[in-house]
RNA sequence: UCGGGAGUAGGCGAAUGGUAAGCCGCUUGACUUUGAAUCAAGAAAUUGAAGGUUCGAUCCCUUCCUCCCGAACCA
């Protein structure tokens, strides 16, 4: 089947399907200021995802237009995540700040066609000039300078005759537009700071929205995607490229929803206080939502980008659970790691009637992981188990080992408790045990049942290793800062014990430690002599989890109120309008209202009532048809006339046409202006309503969908529509679908 | 308040007028030498609300509600 496509992809196809594109062309445009997190990897998949998947390419563009917060060391970060996450940009990395002369010389072209000048004002006055969100703003009165003097003033910005802050270069474009970037947006400020690659060549440094459109440009980049907070800069994004005449064909921006997660933190500012605040151990601590910690944390790069494919691309704001980022890496693991046992909180336990020692052969890999690999156990009459497989006094459903229920070594054989030895404190500090020589795994004959198969190491082979326990890093749900930060985020373990084989023989650098989880041979910190592993996700746990629900919540949730608001009142002429409309020419209240209401729809609906006296379907072709149309365009700018809705309308009177066709015909009129009776003529579209012609096409459907006519008959109503839409389909949509309708009711009876 | 976006099971997210997909999570069962994995079954949605158009509306129209973005010389 084929997979529906998101609506990025769906734009891309269109483009190359019409011909605006011949190869696309995307780009990962982060500003070195940080490390890339998990947002970013959602942000490469997308880019350089649509790129492999068109078969064009994908540049890594660092966005450095800002002197005072970039730094080099962030673009060796943002180049190793995309190489770590699987990615090849094209050719070479490239730079905003390559393009500086470029962009000064697209900036003077403005300059010189009017469209941009040098502002003097303050920056406080700039904001108070901007106006508010409801108020008209007001232009500077520098704006009124010369081209000449521009140019000038322009140019000794650039050669860093002005102080910082002294004047800035704005677009002229309109100081009362309603979305406040378009109020004579900046362009260039002056800034005497060393930028970590262009140096002190330049005293200016251009706005974001101005190097970003351009850059685009100078790329040949086709589909420039971005996150929905820059729906708003889109308008300057358009006007810069158009404004500038370049030649075809132009970036154009889309914008999707930037991934949230619970329990995390995205924002760039709050990690980096992290990190400064020593919070944690840096910008790759692996409890840090950034590349570099999951991988640092033992995360592959196949899991992050399968989550990224999972969770999809939307235009809504949302919060994807965590769980679902850590089933993609489980998902992955469990494919492909091998198994090894590690006692994380050993219990020693004699077998009182073991003597010697043997070597047992046991799989890395469980019989459903399609994978080949084994080594040997040592085995012996000390043993260390996990405390939390013992219970002197077990909870109800509990599996493992006490004093009266036997356990499963695993790999090896049953033991059964004798003697549980304690300390002064009553801590348990030993178990004595008894083994069951003839229940050896493989060669089971004891004939025992046992609960559950726990993991052990042998005493003296054992190697000592440091676990490091890894949690969530913040314990509330949308954590605000180091407030919320989960106490219990990192637990380190110094004395784990772990079979020899892992640390002798190092089948991998991944494991899964049996029933505990996945973890990962720290790639810094790991020595032979001082092995240390992060445990990169737990295993799924039901056990535990069935403990904490038991008791269960009570079901508060209460259905939310919807509050409704007020229309506004209609004024006198509106009033008797919709009391025309609906007295006299029988409209419902709705239309009549809506009509009412709107000067240019009701002056369009009397001018085709004019021409065909059928006020009702003229009303409602006019209210849900004609409105949508006026949305977009100005009454004069439709391809239509009043006239040619009364004529369409006039058809479906005359039963020559079904309302269904009546908006396809009206589809084709408002793209073209054809006339509606030339439409249906041209394209054959006049209703079939004969039932003898249709009820040969509906037997057939009843007969290629038995299934189907099965449940309908069972009670499933809403499968009318899917046979009234199989005859549609099969009709060219000219069935009249009042007729099927009772036919296929009276074939189904 | 003005402009721009968005609302579909607990969380993501398909479906452009014709049977409300899929994934995570949840429940149950089977299997099991991992309370995992696997397999099977299931619960869960009056598609934010109310109206309208239509034979038929998640989809088109109207109004309302809620949330997000916007008045940085940041990106």
């Amino acid at each position: 089947m084929n997979k529906s496509k998101d609506f990025l992809r769906r734009i891309v196809e269109e483009d190359l399907n019409s011909g605006k594109y011949q190869e696309i062309v995307t780009r990962f445009p982060p500003e070195p200021n940080g490390f890339p997190h998990i947002g970013h990897a959602k942000s490469i998949s997308i880019n350089f995802g649509i790129a492999r998947d068109y078969k064009g390419h994908c540049n890594l563009r660092m966005d450095d237009t800002n002197p005072t917060k970039e730094d080099t060391k962030y673009v060796e970060a943002l180049k190793n995540a995309v190489q770590w996450l699987g990615f090849e940009w094209n050719k070479r990395v490239h730079f905003t700040s390559d393009y500086f002369p470029k962009l000064y010389d697209y900036a003077v072209e403005l300059i010189k066609m009017d469209k941009a000048y040098v502002d003097s004002l303050s920056e406080d006055e700039i904001r108070q000039y901007r106006g508010t969100v409801t108020t008209a703003g007001e232009r500077s009165k520098y704006a009124k300078r010369s081209v000449e003097e521009n140019l000038n003033l322009f140019e000794q910005m650039k050669n860093g005759k002005f102080k910082d802050g002294e004047h800035v270069l704005r677009a002229k474009i309109d100081m009362s537009a309603s979305n406040m970037k378009m109020r004579d947006p900046l362009l260039y400020r002056i800034r005497h700071a060393h930028h970590f690659r262009a140096g002190d060549a330049w005293s200016i440094y251009p706005m974001y929205d101005f190097a970003h459109c351009l850059s685009d440009y100078i790329e040949g980049v086709t589909h420039s995607i971005c996150t929905l907070e820059f729906e708003n800069n889109r308008d300057i994004y358009d006007w810069v490229l158009d404004t500038l005449k370049l030649n075809p064909p132009r970036p154009y921006q889309y914008e999707f929803a930037r991934l949230n997660i619970n329990y995390t933190v995205m924002s760039k500012r709050k990690l980096l206080e992290l990190v400064e605040g020593g919070v944690v151990s840096g910008w790759d601590d692996p409890r840090m939502p950034t590349i570099a910690g999951y991988k640092r944390r033992g995360y592959t790069p196949e899991s992050i980008l399968n989550f990224c494919e999972q969770i999809g691309i939307a235009k809504a704001n949302s919060m994807v659970d965590v769980s679902q980022l850590e089933f993609s890496i489980r998902d992955d693991l469990n494919q492909k790691v091998p198994r090894v046992m590690c006692v994380i909180n050993p219990l020693k336990i004699t077998i009182v009637n073991y003597e010697g020692s043997e070597e047992i052969d046991a799989s890395y890999y469980p019989h459903d992981v399609p994978k080949e690999g084994e080594r040997k156990l040592p085995f012996s009459k000390e043993i260390y188990i996990d405390r939390d497989d013992f219970m002197e006094n077990p909870v109800k459903g509990y599996f493992r080992l006490t004093p009266m229920q036997s356990v499963r070594l695993k790999y090896a054989y049953i033991i059964t408790c004798k003697e549980v030895i304690k300390d002064t404190n009553d801590t348990i500090i030993e178990i004595k045990a008894e083994y069951h020589p003839n229940s050896k795994s493989g060669a089971d004959t004891s004939g025992i049942k046992v609960k559950s198969a726990i993991q052990w190491v042998e005493a003296k082979t054992a190697k000592k290793v440091e676990v490091r326990l890894y949690d969530r890093l913040f314990k509330d749900e949308i954590p605000q800062g180091v407030e919320n930060i989960n106490p219990e985020s990192l637990k380190i373990i110094k004395n784990a014990l772990i079979e020899p084989a892992v640390i002798t023989d190092k089948p991998d650098v991944r494991f899964q430690f049996e029933r505990e989880g996945y973890f990962y041979a720290d790639p810094i910190l790991y020595k032979d002599t001082a092995p240390v592993f992060n445990k990169i996700v737990g295993l799924k746990d039901s056990w535990t989890k069935k403990k904490k629900t038991d008791k269960k919540p009570a079901n508060t949730q209460t259905k939310k109120v919807q509050i409704d608001g007020e229309a506004t009142p209609m004024n006198a002429d509106e009033q008797a309008l919709f009391d025309k409309y609906s007295s006299e020419l029988k409209l419902n209240n709705e239309v009549a209202n809506t009509l009412a209401r709107d000067k240019t729809l009701s002056n369009f609906y009397e001018d085709a009532l004019s021409t065909l006296n059928s006020p009702v379907n003229i009303a409602n072709l006019v209210v849900n048809e004609v409105a949508r149309e006026l949305k977009q365009k100005e009454i004069s700018e439709l391809k239509f006339s009043a006239k040619q809705i009364s004529e369409l309308v006039k058809m479906v009177d005359d039963e020559i046409i079904s309302t269904k066709i009546a908006k396809q015909v009206f589809v084709e009129m408002s793209k073209n202006g054809e006339n509606p009776k030339q439409i249906v003529q041209t394209k054959g579209l006049v209703q079939i309503s004969d039932p003898a012609k249709i009820l040969p096409i509906i037997d057939k459907i009843i007969a290629n969908n038995p299934d189907n006519v099965q449940k309908f008959k069972a009670g499933n109503s809403k499968l009318l529509g899917f046979f009234v839409g199989q005859v549609l389909k099969n009709t060219g949509g000219k069935a009249n679908p009042k007729v099927v309708n009772e036919l296929i009711i009276k074939q189904l009876q």
